[in-house]
RNA sequence: GCCUCUGUAGCUCAGUUGGUAGAGCAGGGGACUGAAAAUCCCCGUGUCGUUGGUUCGAUUCCGACCGGAGGCA
């Protein structure tokens, strides 16, 4: 086994400036881009997932962008076995891979060097214990995964559904718990020697009006179009994950008439900086990432500061 | 100018037969291992407009004042 491949990543929650300050560091130090963003993998949902644009992407190599259809299903685990690819042939071009982007469990999947879970996935089986849950109620699914696994039992709320459906789906295919599989894939190191910063704003309110101003850019710049085109091609007929993207299915309530554009647009912004709090929530518990306060209360950096810092942390 | 209603959390409001107050929304915090822009959990102190009075005690009752809405002129 050589040495590991040393990549970069610039992460954050939406609107953070990720990207410009990628952007710019690839510029400058030799690099490519690769994007870590769970909804700019589809093609044809640009304006919407705010996807970097073709002048830049002809600026700077961009990957995992526009990979699979909007239709299409597109996991976690397809992402890795990607990305990964990408990463070695950029690095074997000489070039510096510099990951960019928000999904962060994307991003941790990444960084896992063993991942000892056999492919193992079934969407019969998923959509059989929701109905489960539906019925009988989500009390009585986690009591199935009582009955199999009560500690990761004990860590899922009944509530959560989806996870717990996801526990006993792993053993019911597996013959393995998800509280062993995890355990099997924590012994692991990382896959990659990686050096990350989080673009944060101890001052909240300053990303949330660049939040605010980045959901009015995007519909001027045609969100609406975007969307109805989507709508055509039957993206949220079959619960596609791409229907799941923020932006689309907020202004569905508008194009379908059941509210003003006024309600669907402060929806979608209220929407987004959720998504930023949870980002936000997600990285700051990440040990393999620096942060870096955009904008405090007091001072707000510049953008050269800004690339100044990370080239700091990423090249001394 | 007069009359009526009204002023309680960031917003919309409830409430206290006088013992300093609680909902929804907003917001905040957290979890997260192959659906993750998803999913889920937890969190309610605020000069009860200001100022006098009555009272052991006032956000609650009374007066004045200030702000808002409506009506009559």
């Amino acid at each position: 086994m050589s040495e590991k491949i040393r990549i970069y990543a610039v992460v954050g929650p939406t609107a953070s400036g990720k990207s410009a300050l990628a952007l710019e560091i690839a510029r400058r130090f030799g690099g490519e881009i690769i994007s870590c963003d769970s909804m700019q993998i589809y093609r044809r949902m640009d304006i919407g997932t705010a996807k970097p644009t073709k002048e830049e992407q002809a600026r700077i190599p961009h990957h995992m962008i526009d990979v699979v259809e909007p239709t299409e299903s597109f996991s976690c685990a397809d992402y890795v076995s990607l990305a990964d690819k990408v990463i070695r042939d950029v690095h074997a071009r000489g070039k510096l891979p510099i990951i960019c982007g928000g999904t962060g469990l994307y991003l941790d999947a990444l960084l896992r060097e063993n991942d000892f879970t056999p492919s193992i996935t079934d969407e019969a089986l998923r959509a059989e214990l929701l109905e489960f849950a539906r019925v009988h109620g989500a009390e009585a699914l986690h009591a199935e995964l009582e009955k199999i696994d009560p500690e990761s039992a004990a860590a899922t709320h009944p509530n959560n559904v989806k996870r717990v459906a996801r526990a006993i789906e792993i053993y019911r295919l597996s013959g393995v718990t998800k509280t062993e599989t995890d355990r099997q894939s924590r012994l692991g190191g990382n896959r990659f020697d990686v050096r990350a910063v989080g673009l944060v704003y101890s001052h909240r309110e300053a990303l949330y009006e660049r939040i605010d101003k980045r959901v009015d850019m995007m519909l001027e710049a045609g969100l609406e179009a975007e969307t109805r085109a989507l709508l055509a091609e039957g993206v949220f007929d079959k619960n596609a994950t791409a229907a799941q993207a923020i932006g689309y299915k907020e202004l569905l309530g508008y194009i379908e008439g059941r509210e003003s554009l006024g309600e669907s647009t402060e929806r979608l912004k209220q929407a987004t900086r959720r998504y930023a709090k949870r980002q936000l929530t997600w990285f700051s518990g990440k040990d393999y990432v620096t942060p870096v306060d955009v904008r405090s209360t007091e001072t707000e950096k510049t953008f050269e500061e800004i690339v100044n810092i990370v080239s700091g942390l990423f090249f001394y």
